[in-house]
DNA sequence: TTTATATACGACCGATTTAGTCCGATATAA
DNA sequence: TTATATCGGACTAAATCGGTCGTATATAAA
């Protein structure tokens, strides 16, 4: 399935949020669930993954929240796809050391080097594609 | 998630095989599923499919069987997909004519746009992707 | 020092999608 | 008439996604 997740569409519209908000200023996770209408529980474990990959950095406690650490221009669609779900895999093939147990057909398929040289185009697609394109 | 379906993979496998054989002679089901191995009832349903999309023409009867309709090189990526599975959707909203059921955000979502952009560098990508640079 | 509010993290559950199976109908060569 | 093939839909099992819950930890402020 070609699709991006829900969790990637709510990580963008975070990101959007974020950035119209003066940077020295936090937003809670219950500020941005409230007000972009995303599951509250659901974008917590989003921001903490935004965090996890230093796209968005977090204070903790009262008053604290997160904020932008890069702008939309420095961050690209793959990242948030890698951030928030994880690295794109067009077959259950395409790991650098994959062995018969990710696909008995490993060691004979014709398919394997072609896909991968059309995965690393979507990558490439994604990669290229910045925030500030997005958002 | 960005990932092709098995089907898919499926299908590749298979045509690849009916491009190897004499183009006047039929193959069944029977010999793709046992030569590839590929699960025989999957296999079937899924080459109805490319009957339908006239990707492989069949004869039915006793030794029928299917056989190639165009050369790889006139088979795209997508066509594959779009037959096997069902046209690419990077989105809910992805539709000619989505109204609020598919997506409540439609009506004021700013990343609709730019993401249908991306969408269609995809579907541009498999297009221009014949099946002789993959099998 | 207590309280309120925030992030962090993992386990869990329900819904959807994918992968695979089964069964009955139809076509056709022998 | 029989054997073998496609056709087509219903069904089941497994995997993934979307969302929820509970608990721990951090910290500003009363
Ligand atoms: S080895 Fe071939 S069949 Fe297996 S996952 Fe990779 S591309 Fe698909
Ligand atoms: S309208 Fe916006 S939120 Fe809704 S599916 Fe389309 S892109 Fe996603």
């Amino acid at each position: 399935m070609i699709k991006l997740s829900k969790s990637v569409e709510y990580a963008l519209f975070a990101i959007k949020y974020l950035n119209y908000i003066p940077s020295d200023k936090l937003v809670s996770t219950k500020e941005l669930s409230e007000s972009m209408n995303i599951p509250y529980d659901l974008l917590a474990k989003i921001m903490q993954k935004l965090v996890k990959t230093e796209i968005v950095s977090s204070v903790q406690g009262t008053k604290g929240g997160y904020f932008l650490s890069k702008s939309p221009k420095q961050i690209n669609l793959n990242e948030i796809i890698k951030a928030v779900d994880s690295e794109i895999r067009l077959t259950d093939c395409m790991f650098e050391n994959a062995t018969e147990d990710d696909c008995k057909r490993l060691n004979d398929c014709s398919l394997r080097s072609p896909l991968s040289n059309i995965q690393n185009k979507i990558i490439q697609l994604f990669t290229s594609t910045t925030l500030e394109e997005i958002i």
